[in-house]
RNA sequence: GGGCCUGUAGCUCAGUUGGUUAGAGCGCACGCCUGAUAAGCGUGAGGUCGGCCGUUCGAAUCGGCCCAGGCCCA
């Protein structure tokens, strides 16, 4: 009869088989309505973009995510997880560009936006089936069923409603942004691109001359001597700046006093330079200066109070004195530094200069040209009034678009922020709550970076996005409006269209009177949309539609228990979810009347690092590294490469993708784990053990069995216990651990014969029902990783119909953990190995059996009766006997512990220890003993006591072979005529079994059989008729001393025993 | 330039609050076992713990500096 089932004849075929299941029977569904009424567990998932195909990175987090989720739900928790798609943003609006062949904005808007976000909003999912399949080969379970979009109408409402919150906490400002801008494309790049498109370049270097103003607005007679690469800026100049911490010169040179950092001046004016005098920066902070041109009134651009602060000097630490002539000239629009010194200083942002990179045309001699060709005007300009002091081209490194190939320019755009620095301190409270794995990462970039923190830049001036809904008066653009849902943009608009699509372009339409007390201005949404970033860090909420629906399903899924990315999402959306749970928190908690959701809105984050190629190489689409994940399941299935990937470093740590790894888990864990219910079946089906047959109770079961279902108990606390604290790495170490060296090398190993025949014995019943409660909750204990072949298992074991992830995760039975047991066991397996290395050491097989081991164990460790059984069936001899009964074959040796004797003799631990080390064995004996032993240091007695050290026991006499820490083996070496006979029986049994197995007879099949040979082993096989019939199954056994006649076998075959030859001939018996 | 991480055997990794003989697997060499067999087990060789300096009775472990690789930021 067979009950347990054939494996599957390759991985990806049991692998298949479990995803029929799943799919037929909802596995996954009746997961969560079998935990519907437990505590909930929340996980969120980051949405990832669906532009793409996913990558081997995908399998890594997703392993840790699901791992996790499996696991919580084993335990009872009710785990929701819901998928997300990030659907907004630059990278989908680049693919819709090429699949348009534009590319840039005034393209994009000659195409029109509503085509062109059409195109955004078909391409953003394109791939969202190939993700859902991915997900569902590599074992992740997540719910695609109503899986949040960023781009739903649902979604942005939410965002908006947020936005609003933080609005009405006075935490939305508009302002500039220094961004490095294409003027061809008429876009902003992101820092990514920035770094596709450095160009060495030539450009200007220019030290010019500005005259410094006397109190009363006369010349005072020094000139700044002033550094740039970027004329053209000099139109816009407000202040210069000087690095408080340097040291100023003022140096004559024909005729004309200058100053610049004393650190310039030799490689300006050379070693012999007139220095007059030198003075601190503080000298010449304040002063002030004419600035190089007066083609632009700064009131158009600032306050009267910032033009009166205008062209003078202002402190700044990034200025260096590297290069240049330490002092900086600011043009606050067109530099990311020197628009940081312009706000903080209230000076005006000089901005004439257009999308397209060209002056104002009102302005003389540049009006309406490119600002870069404008330089050679501007310099020519500057020499006829004497204020070149040199000039050059330099070669350099210059950011370009890598769409067109233009040079780029930093300027100023009109952005929106959120003022996340006025929270800055209840960030870091709320980071402080979240527990980081690994640590360093939350107290340490991300820390860092939150105590760094600057202001949001919110908007983006693109088209594919969740749109800011500020709106604007046209009249006075101080009466601002934040629109916080769709019903109040309905009343305020007088209705809107249906459908309504709060995208752009539709949006942009929208307007309404302005809601400022007495005016008569229309408002006007601000073009721009929001950084992608809000629209995932909005997910607590938005995923709800909260509040507007579904709040008692946010309150339940608030805040995280878990989260798990790559460590790239430290600035994105680790960041955005905090940012946008810490911005709305106490709104939050008063919407609720729950304090505690003004809080971190994740409480557990496991940070996962890259995976590189096996050379320890990034993996990139130009190196041709990238591992398909595709194809390494389709070679390795999931859950190697899952069990792979945890086991093989922490998460955090980047890893190399190595297959041959992959296999290595495959051949050693899996491959183990598969023998071993191999085995398990093959007898359990012959002897007809079913998991009802009668089990006797743990205490009446033999030590072997007792061992492993203490070892099973103490494994399963580790193992659960890692995974409650997100240590999965060493959870999946542990139960591969278990599985090959206790369970498989030495569990099965040791006790393979109780399982054949017998099952009316109570030994066989208790081995059967060990292995079998072994095995189970080893599928249960690996479930959470490897999800296909412990479900496989487990319902190879229990029933088709149990899987292991609607089973409980197993909690260990405190009561069978033995750790004495499990020290004494330890203990045989070393003597166990010493023995085997004597045995090496002589030459003797472990098939011959020999007279007597001699052992030495270390003090506290408990070898049983029993336990010695199992060490001198695995080392085939007939006595183990412990040295100190006969203590004269031992000598004695102290080994310090200097744990304990450094703390009582500090500087004096060298001497103590050798003291120690010096006590005579006759001595040591009677310590043994109980008897006080004392011995000096440095002049002064001290009595031992046991923690100070461990008593080393050597064999004195001619037998000792080998040892290791505290355990020592003697073998006695010596085969006497009746060892002989019996080793000489138990070769023929070896040959006997190969023979049987080579004429194709089942395990079971009785047989006849004949030996003949010489008289010794006639003598011998007599001594041991009865073991040899017993093990070969014979139910005749004909001995002789005469030729064995040939035809009455199946089968005969020449042997040699070790020297002695031998004849042997089977039949199957009838 | 700043922050963080990593560096232990040919390879991949362990190494508890510092404790004196630094472990395991793979690979390699040799051998064993054979009623889990296109399996299993053992033995052995192999390491100045990236380098230097320091703290300490004692450092792979703590501190400083440096080197190499990686990530993030500028």
């Amino acid at each position: 009869m067979k009950r347990y089932p054939d494996l599957p004849a390759s991985v990806t075929a049991l692998e298949e088989e479990v995803l029929e299941r799943w799919k037929a029977e909802g596995t996954f569904q009746k997961s969560l309505e079998k935990t519907r009424d437990g505590l909930p567990f929340v996980f969120y998932e980051g949405p990832p973009t669906a532009n793409g195909r996913p990558g081997i990175h995908h399998v890594f987090s997703r392993s840790i995510k699901d791992a996790v989720s499996r696991f919580r739900t084993m335990q009872g928790r009710h785990v929701p997880r819901m998928a997300g798609w990030d659907t907004h943003g630059l990278p989908v609006e680049i693919e819709a560009e090429k699949k348009l062949g534009i590319s840039g904005k005034r393209q994009i808007e000659e195409v029109g936006i509503a085509r062109f976000n059409e195109v955004c909003r078909d391409s953003v999912l394109a791939y969202t089936d190939v993700w859902e399949q991915f997900s569902a080969r590599i074992g992740y379970w997540l719910d695609y069923s109503k899986p949040y979009v960023t781009y739903h109408s649902d979604y942005v409402e939410t965002v908006w409603w947020l936005l609003r919150q933080i609005h009405d906490r006075g935490l939305i400002y508009r302002g500039h942004k220094i961004l490095p801008y294409c003027p061809r494309c008429g876009t902003g790049l992101s820092s990514h691109e920035v770094a596709l498109g450095y160009k060495d370049v030539k450009d200007p270097s220019l030290y010019l001359t500005l005259p410094i103003v006397a109190a009363a607005g006369e010349p005072d007679g020094r000139e700044f001597l002033v550094w740039t690469t970027t004329p053209w800026t000099l139109v816009s100049n407000v202040a210069l700046a000087v690095n408080p911490e340097l040291e100023y010169a003022e140096v004559e040179h024909q005729g004309r006093r200058l100053v610049l950092a004393t650190a310039r001046v030799p490689a300006l004016f050379g070693a012999e330079a007139p220095v007059v005098r030198t003075f601190p920066a503080t000298e010449l902070v304040g002063l002030a200066y004419r600035r190089p041109f007066d083609w632009v009134d700064p009131l158009g651009y600032g306050d009267a109070d910032g033009a009166a602060r205008a062209w003078h000097v202002f402190p700044a630490a990034f200025v260096t004195a590297e290069d240049g002539t330490g002092i900086v000239h600011l043009s606050p629009a067109f530099g990311a530094d020197d628009y940081t010194v312009g706000r903080d200083n209230g000076l005006p942002v000089i901005q004439p200069v257009d999308d397209r990179g060209a002056f104002r045309a009102d302005l003389p001699l540049v009006g309406g040209r490119f600002v870069k060709d404008a330089d050679t005007d501007l310099l020519i300009d500057l020499k006829t009034r004497g204020m070149v002091f040199k000039s050059t081209r330099e070669e350099h490194s210059y950011p370009h678009c890598w769409r067109c190939g233009s040079p780029l320019l930093y300027m100023a755009r009109d952005s929106w922020y959120v003022r996340t620095t006025q929270v800055r301190e209840k960030l870091l409270a709320n980071n402080a709550e979240i527990r980081w794995f690994p640590p360093e990462v939350g107290s340490g970039r991300f820390g860092e970076w939150l105590e760094n923190n600057v202001d949001w830049a919110l908007s983006r001036s693109r088209y594919w996005g969740t749109p800011l809904p500020a709106w604007v008066c046209e009249a006075d653009p101080s009466h601002l409006h934040v629109v916080g849902s769709f019903a109040e943009l309905r009343g305020l608009a007088g209705g809107l269209p249906e459908p309504f699509d709060p995208h752009r372009p539709f949006i942009d339409e929208v307007t309404f009177g302005c809601t400022a007390e007495g005016c008569a201005g229309t408002m006007r949404r601000t073009p721009e949309v929001i950084d992608v970033w809000f629209d995932s860090g909005a997910m607590p909420f938005a995923q709800h539609h909260y509040p507007f629906e579904n709040r008692d399903a946010f309150e339940r899924q608030y805040p995280a228990d878990f989260i798990c990315e790559g460590v790239d999402q430290t600035r994105g959306w680790f960041y955005s979810l905090l940012a946008i749970a810490t911005l709305v928190g106490p709104r939050i908690a008063e919407l609720t009347g729950n304090p505690a959701l003004d809080g971190p809105s994740y409480r557990n984050v496991v940070v996962n690092d890259l995976i590189l190629d096996p050379e320890g190489q990034k993996m990139s689409k130009s190196k041709g590294n990238v591992v398909d994940p595709a194809v390494a399941i389709a070679q390795h299935g999931a859950d190697a490469i899952r069990w792979y990937l945890l086991s093989v470093s922490q998460p955090w740590i980047p890893k190399r993708f190595d297959p041959e790894g992959v296999r290595e888990v495959q051949r050693k864990t899996f491959d183990t784990l598969r023998n071993t219910y191999k085995f398990f079946a093959l007898y359990a089906d012959l002897e007809g053990w079913t998991p009802d047959s009668p089990a006797p109770s743990v205490d009446a079961r033999p030590v072997i069995d007792r061992w492993l279902l203490s070892r099973l108990a103490s494994v399963t606390k580790d193992v659960r216990e890692d995974y409650e604290g997100y240590n999965l790495t060493h959870a999946v170490r542990a139960v591969a651990d278990f599985v090959v060296d206790d369970l498989s090398n030495w569990y099965v190993r040791r006790s393979r014969e109780r399982f054949w025949g017998n099952l009316d014995g109570t030994d066989a019943q208790s081995a059967y029902a060990t292995l079998y409660e072994a095995l189970v909750t080893t599928a249960r204990l690996m479930a959470p990783v490897a999800p296909f072949f412990a479900d496989w298992l487990h319902r190879a074991l229990v029933g088709s119909e149990s899987s292991v992830h609607l089973a409980d995760f197993p909690v260990e039975d405190a009561a069978r953990i033995d750790a004495g047991l499990e020290r004494g066991m330890a203990a045989v397996r070393t003597l166990s190995t010493l023995g085997r290395a004597a045995r090496e050491e002589v030459g003797i097989r472990v098939r011959q059996p020999l007279a007597a081991l001699y052992a030495v164990i270390p003090q506290g460790v408990e070898t049983g009766g029993d336990l010695l059984a199992i060490l001198r069936d695995e080392l085939n001899v007939h006595r183990v006997e412990f040295m100190d009964a006969a203590e004269e074959l031992v000598t004695f040796s102290a080994r310090p512990n200097f744990k304990t004797i450094g703390k009582a003799h500090g500087k004096n631990t060298q001497a103590a220890a050798e003291a120690i080390r010096g006590i005579p064995s006759a001595d040591l004996a009677r310590f043994r003993k109980g008897e006080d032993v004392g011995y000096e240091v440095d002049g002064r007695p001290w009595t031992l006591t046991p923690p100070d050290l461990d008593i080393v026991q050597t064999a004195t006499g001619e037998l000792t072979v080998e040892s290791e820490g505290g355990y020592t083996v003697a073998l006695d070496a010596v085969v006497t005529p009746e060892l002989r006979a019996e080793g000489l029986a138990r070769e023929v049994v070896n040959r006997v079994q190969k023979l049987r197995k080579d004429a194709g007879l089942q395990v079971q099949d009785r047989i006849r059989l004949g030996v003949s040979g010489g008289p010794e082993l006639v003598a011998a096989l007599e001594a041991w008729r009865g073991e040899v019939a017993g093990d070969t199954l014979a139910a005749e056994l004909e001995v002789l001393g005469t030729p064995l006649a040939s035809d009455g076998y199946d089968t005969t075959r020449e042997v040699d025993l070790d020297g002695t030859p031998a004849h042997i001939g089977i039949a199957r018996a009838g």
